[in-house]
DNA sequence: TTGTAAGCGTTATCAT
DNA sequence: ATGATAACGCTTACAA
């Protein structure tokens, strides 16, 4: 089956008798070759299984064909399900991907990511959120002329360099969704508030709430780290006031799960006399007893819009218009949240 | 800050007043170069932040500095840990890190993983169970001399070539806790039994239990697909029929939740009327309620100690001797297992 | 201890 | 439409 001797441009070219040259030709698609004499180099090209060697294409033209996938993001269900649709994408156009993941707290981060850059030669990088937030990153990015594409959660950036989850929308369905159930007492456990995406969904939870008529009070606004201790921390002190909320959006799911546990030592019954509703549809949303209203995110739809939109712009054809840009996050109705029982 | 032009060897070899070649010996660490002269080569290097080409590099010296991690893994977190232990032996040693997740039961599952690792040009690949577990893929990478290391669970390859988390002593270890808690009415949930360590864990399990004492009927040997759905299923066959287990051990901690769902709509309380052990200690064993008890994988040591011998094999230094080959997992005692209250 | 020159497998320039 | 020939940035015989 697999050929031993490794064969090369050279190899095909004495085969098919003609010159490395035009084999390159055939190689990437120029039109300037013969009809039948590109028949003649395809069948030697098929017929040894000749694939071109990226190293020295790339030395040759520039070009690694390696993306870099940056992140720092404690959600590995997260990274490995855009991991997966990146390869999807990479493993038809001929691209093989680099992982990178990073400290984006530590000062010296900007220069981790152009180290990586340039070491590993990568063509382009994908920046996933929180990382692709960063403003500097992407600045340092543009002043390099290194192509890049950001994955976030709003209009950061010029359209072929991002594509975003519409999260003001998903906040509204959210609103929509306690309210159709008859929630009047909602509290909100928000992200870190250094993230643009957590300040988005602050804002657009809030702000749809009070168009609805539904004030959210100070105290019922609070803030954690994302993380499920975090949310156990927000979730206590929800829970062991005077006046409890029938109803708590926590930021992620990692936090309603930390919801779920407090309300489970605190014998609070969910969703009996509390719902409870996460976003991101984690793995575990689902697993969790009582499994979770979320928000899903179509992460793998934005994976791959990201990855087509950064391999046309190394191939700089046609800029990536065509692509989509914004996609929408969609509700994902479960036990933990249900019709308000409480009689104001 | 960054310098604007690519900076190369030809560079350093001009302003160091030197050839290239010396230079080319004071990158790759060559003795033979006189103290002055490379203290004055590692200046101009330092000087003008000169990094070597990894293509040039690679194209000349047959090597990539690309190392490739192959997989196929249901288990993000799983994979998550690997990857970050990993780079950070990477990140060291100038390798850079290209993923590549699999279809192991298809059966072009040997040509594609040969595939990628011509095309991508890594230099070795690192695999993870339970890819590692098969014998084909590792025959086929040793015949075409591709630098491999598994990560498993038994000793099926040479030193060099396989790192080991020994099961047997783990099921041991479970076997001990339980019967130290007073179970004497045990079941288990296995893994697929086509999986090697399935077939392992199940074995170190009964082998474990019969030595001392303990003998588990058939029908509580159940075989699962390792999901939280085939969980639900076996849990739903061991807590319906007449003779209920005091104790159930499953193969992985997703099964474990399906066990803790099925208790929950059964009404079965965990741990006073069944104790549940888990295995992997999963993101989600700490997390979910009742918390589980779980025997956890030393996972970034496994992946550090693998990357460390595969990149010796691949630098061809003294073999890779003196790096472990067997970590031991350890029991995470929690909240789904406690003293067996049944009165035999 | 240091240098010269010949590759490595492609792409790119410029002819023809 | 096709082909010499020179890069690309580095390593490696082989000299000196």
């Amino acid at each position: 089956m697999a050929t031993k001797t490794k064969v090369t441009i050279n190899d095909i070219a004495r085969i098919a008798g003609v010159s490395k040259r035009t084999v390159s030709r055939v190689i990437n698609g120029s039109p300037l070759v013969g009809e039948s004499t590109r028949a003649r180099i395809e069948q030697a090209i098929a017929e040894h299984n000749f694939q071109p060697d990226k190293q020295a294409r790339g030395l040759a033209s520039k070009r690694s064909y390696l993306l870099g996938l940056v992140y720092d993001n404690p959600d590995a269900l997260y990274i490995d399900q855009v991991q997966r649709a990146v390869l999807d994408v990479c493993a038809n156009l001929g691209f093989e991907l680099v992982v990178h993941p990073c400290h984006w707290s530590e000062d010296n981060f900007i220069d981790d990511c152009l180290t990586f850059i340039s070491r590993s030669n990568v063509d382009g990088v994908l920046i996933l959120p929180p990382v692709s937030e960063s403003k500097t990153l992407a600045q340092a990015l543009r002043e390099a002329e290194h192509p890049y594409v950001r994955i976030a959660s709003a209009d950061l950036d010029d359209p072929q360099n991002i594509v975003i989850s519409n999260e003001r929308e998903a906040m509204a369905d959210i609103v929509d969704h306690l309210l159709k159930l008859g929630h009047r007492d909602v509290a909100m456990i928000t992200g870190p508030q250094e993230f643009f995406s957590s300040r988005e969904r602050l804002e657009g939870f809030t702000e749809s709430a009070r168009n609805k008529g539904l004030n959210i009070p100070e105290q019922w606004l609070l803030e954690g780290g994302n993380s499920y201790e975090s949310g156990i921390e927000c979730a206590k002190q929800l829970l062991s006031g005077e006046q409890l909320p029938s109803a708590i959006f926590a930021n992620n799911d990692e936090m309603a799960a930390g919801i779920l546990r407090v309300a489970n030592d605190l014998n609070i019954k969910i969703p009996e006399q509390l719902s409870v509703v996460g976003f991101d549809d984690n793995l575990f949303a689902s697993r969790v007893i009582p499994s979770l209203t979320t928000m899903r995110r179509p992460v793998d739809k934005l994976a791959t819009l990201a990855t087509q939109k950064l391999i046309r712009a190394i191939q700089s054809e046609a800029s990536s218009t065509g692509i989509e840009t914004v996609v929408k996050p969609y509700l994902i109705e479960r036990e933990s949240s249900a019709q308000c029982k409480r009689t104001t």
